[in-house]
DNA sequence: GCACAGGATTGATGTGCATCAATGGATTGG
DNA sequence: CCAATCCATTGATGCACATCAATCCTGTGC
């Protein structure tokens, strides 16, 4: 789980700030402003770009509902990435002092805190990984999949979905111009893996899409035999 | 600071389990194994690869004294990556627990905690914003200039030292093959920013290492700074 | 001394992707 | 409706890096 539990929920609704509605294309926060606060999504879906240089950024995360973002500001007292919502969002406030305190008064909801700071840190060395990963199609394919996991765990469909960011965006992230991207995509389509129209993608090959995300599994079993 | 400060440290020694002692080319931790404790390194030089397949691993990180490892094991209750030391090494095994524990009682240790994470939270985000610059080069005199800072940091030379890690470990870091890494280095050699033979590395033309690691308007800003 | 192994270096060649460029839908505003 | 804009798609070309391969250096054990 990504987010926090019923139970949880519960004690955090009382140090919740605020809500803020965000609408589609404004920031959610902004990079290099002092950090007070965390956000957890609750409908929308949001962009988080690290902007090194005036020039420079790029997309290190999506974050959906259930989602908290401003982990990594904790220690420098300063958001190091910019949120962007990419359609209509709603976000609760929890001012990170008020989580402190609880944490301190309940101990499951201190480990919950540690919970989340450790899994937002898998996922980023899964990003790492991801983008160790030499072939464009092979991080295409790792993110439909995960995508489409994250969608099926909030009950939406894993296989058909409208994609929130543009092919620039996904390119940012992958690591690749975004004209490779559209080729992955014509390739994924062309080898009747996929469906896809502009942001409208359906999913049809998942286990071919698997191989391509993490190859060599054959390869592995023969060195093991 | 990647590490405790000395205050903290009084505090922490005292829910140190063990010291142990780990000679180059052993792990301080298998991935997939169970998490229990952290481990604050004292002396040596440690790298974590992160292994998605059996074949198939990528390093995530080099580590040195004052570093805490383990810190992605929290959430999944299990060591996401191979802890392995580059020469010998000593570490302090801190039982996450008893640190928990500690938390609760001593505020200022409960927020040294959280910063511990999102600290090296903002680490993974640098490797990642390095792993989207497109040239070899300048993925390598970011390497060589962290590092130096690093090593800076405790009280070694910031411009002459010697890697502890092979071409191909800094490959895997960097994203590309190690004969990439070789030719980039023999490139800086030619350019006359650095003196290298072998693992022997001197820094002689810092700015220029610099403004190929950040190219360009970001260098003005750090200068202006 | 020698052989051997692991790592580093350098060369030759092929390829995946960046880059430049043109076109086509889709959406928005006048 | 047309212009303007953004995004997506597709083509052509060059380059940076992967890949394969040979050699060298250094340390280690016999």
């Amino acid at each position: 789980m990504t987010g926090l539990d019923r139970e949880d929920l519960n004690r955090v609704d009382q140090v919740v700030l605020a809500r803020h509605r965000t609408e589609a294309g404004q920031a959610v926060f902004a990079a290099d402003t002092p950090f007070q606060s965390l956000y957890a999504i609750r409908t929308g879906f949001v962009k988080t770009c690290a902007c090194s240089g005036p020039d420079k950024r790029q997309v290190t995360g999506f974050h959906m509902a259930g989602e908290l973002l401003g982990l990594d500001g904790v220690g420098a007292s300063q958001h190091r990435v910019k949120a962007t919502a990419l359609e209509d969002t709603e976000v609760c406030e929890l001012p990170f002092e008020a989580l402190e305190q609880l944490a301190r008064d309940c101990e499951p909801m201190q480990r919950r805190l540690y919970t989340l700071f450790s899994d937002e840190l898998a996922r980023s060395k899964n990003l790492i990984m991801l983008l160790g990963a030499k072939q464009c199609e092979q991080r295409l394919a790792s993110f439909l999949l995960e995508l489409s996991g994250k969608l099926c765990e909030r009950r939406f469909s894993r296989s058909e979905f409208v994609l929130r960011m543009t092919r620039k965006d996904i390119g940012s992230f992958l690591g690749v111009e975004y004209e490779t991207v559209c080729r992955s995509f014509a390739r994924f389509v062309d080898l009747g893996l996929i469906e896809a129209q502009r942001r409208h993608v359906r999913i049809i090959d998942f286990d071919t899409l698997q191989d391509i995300a993490t190859p060599e599994a054959v390869t592995s079993m023969l060195h093991a035999a």
